[in-house]
DNA sequence: ACAAAAGTGTTGGAGATACACCCATGA
DNA sequence: TCATGGGTGTATCTCCAACACTTTTGT
């Protein structure tokens, strides 16, 4: 019988962040630290090692909030991933060596997304990143350790979550047009609706509450805002 | 900042297996063996430590091949469950003590569910379990650790990808009816359906073809049998 | 001939889709 | 007054739900 695996891993969580944005749909990648010898720090999803007493959903939490200072946001575990050999590029392990005390060390993570308005928040430099930037989902850098396939599983759960638990709305500034909305459906879902029954359905939802109010400074007919009210 | 966690945590891979028998959806239960002063193990979900060189699914396969003989069965990472205190039962420390390396350690574990066809296979004993029995799903004991819990995520995966993924054939024997099909259906999502139009539904699906074979040896009018094929 | 489950079509209604024009605003 | 996106209703079609009787076999 093989030994069994007895402490000679670590555990962390890496968290796809979302953002929507002028019919953008962006993920926030980080620039790490660069090791000593490195020029440029490589690309990768913000994430950590798990502290001893603190729970996934507490570590994922903590790493949305070290990055944007924001709590309470919409935050859900999709995968974990843990090939043995998740890291095998060589830019990757000397990372790790520079940064973890047991670089060789064999590291499974779950992995998360979180959905961010966009216009409530600034980034922040964090101890784990140098700087942070949003990219454009369809035109995400090489990234670090299997963080490309993280972030493409993270789009397919988005999508998901999307259609079976209307979780867009986290994605939009607290009032909002319908065409906003309907951007950001297309975008994401790949797809194209038509704008009367677009808006037909939207009506159907209770939690979607009309506002008196409108757009201001546009150069077109203003639009009505709306908000989205939760629990109704 | 808190101490980060390097190497003082396990990582278990726990497997809820499920079978369909007779109209009953069952659940694979084990009884762990018992540590020396307890009079009947506890029984919990199959699982095991993940090996060093291992792939996550590479374990699950590994726990289901151990308990069954079969390969290449249906197997589905949904959801990882670290809680700090997943461990709070005093029995579940006993157990631990005797016969984990490191038994205090902070345990978390990515869960599977499987399907098996339940006509196919002999339950084996294995190393980690005394003896494995089927129980009702909506009868589950008092099962170790968060198992309940584990159990009760699984069944909800388990509708979710049969709605979706039509994955219920894999519970069927490779010969099946139109009737038990419809049954399972029922069963799992716990919805009745007409007959009629259940049937009208599933002429649609290609993948499902009639063989030119009858049931033989039951008391009423023989009902047609049809296979399953993937990959159409 | 009887018991038991298999097998089979039609209709009405709800929901989805397709489609084109007028409106309010700022420049 | 023009350019720009905002906003609205109706007809058709497709899909889903409801519904009951005849058939085949073993005993």
């Amino acid at each position: 019988m093989p030994e069994r695996l007895s402490g000679v891993l670590d555990v962390s969580v890496d968290n796809v962040i979302f953002g929507f944005d002028e019919n953008i749909l962006k993920v926030l990648v980080i620039e790490r630290k660069p090791f000593p010898d490195e020029k440029k720090g490589m690309s990768a999803i913000p994430g950590d090692l798990v502290y001893p007493k603190e729970s996934l959903d507490g570590a994922a939490a903590r790493v949305l909030k070290d990055l944007t200072s924001l709590e309470g946001l919409f935050l859900k575990q999709f995968h974990t991933f843990g090939d043995p050999n998740r890291v095998k590029d060589l830019k990757d392990q000397e990372w790790l060596t520079n940064f973890r005390i047991n670089p060789e060390r064999r590291v499974i993570t779950i992995a998360y997304y979180s959905l961010i308005k966009m216009d409530e928040y600034q980034l922040l430099p964090s101890y784990f990143a140098e700087k942070a930037d949003w990219v454009d989902v369809l035109e995400v850098p090489d990234l670090a350790f299997d963080h490309n396939e993280i972030v493409s599983k993270a789009l397919e759960a988005l999508r998901h979550g999307l259609e079976v638990d209307q979780i867009g709305f986290e994605l939009l500034p607290e009032k909002f047009t319908l065409t906003q909305l309907q951007n950001l459906y297309e975008i994401i879902l790949d797809k194209k609706f038509d704008k009367r029954n677009f808006r037909k359905n939207i009506k159907k939802m209770e939690h979607v509450i009309p506002l008196n109010e409108k757009q201001e400074g546009v150069l077109h007919k203003p639009a009505q805002l709306f908000k989205f009210e939760k629990d109704v």
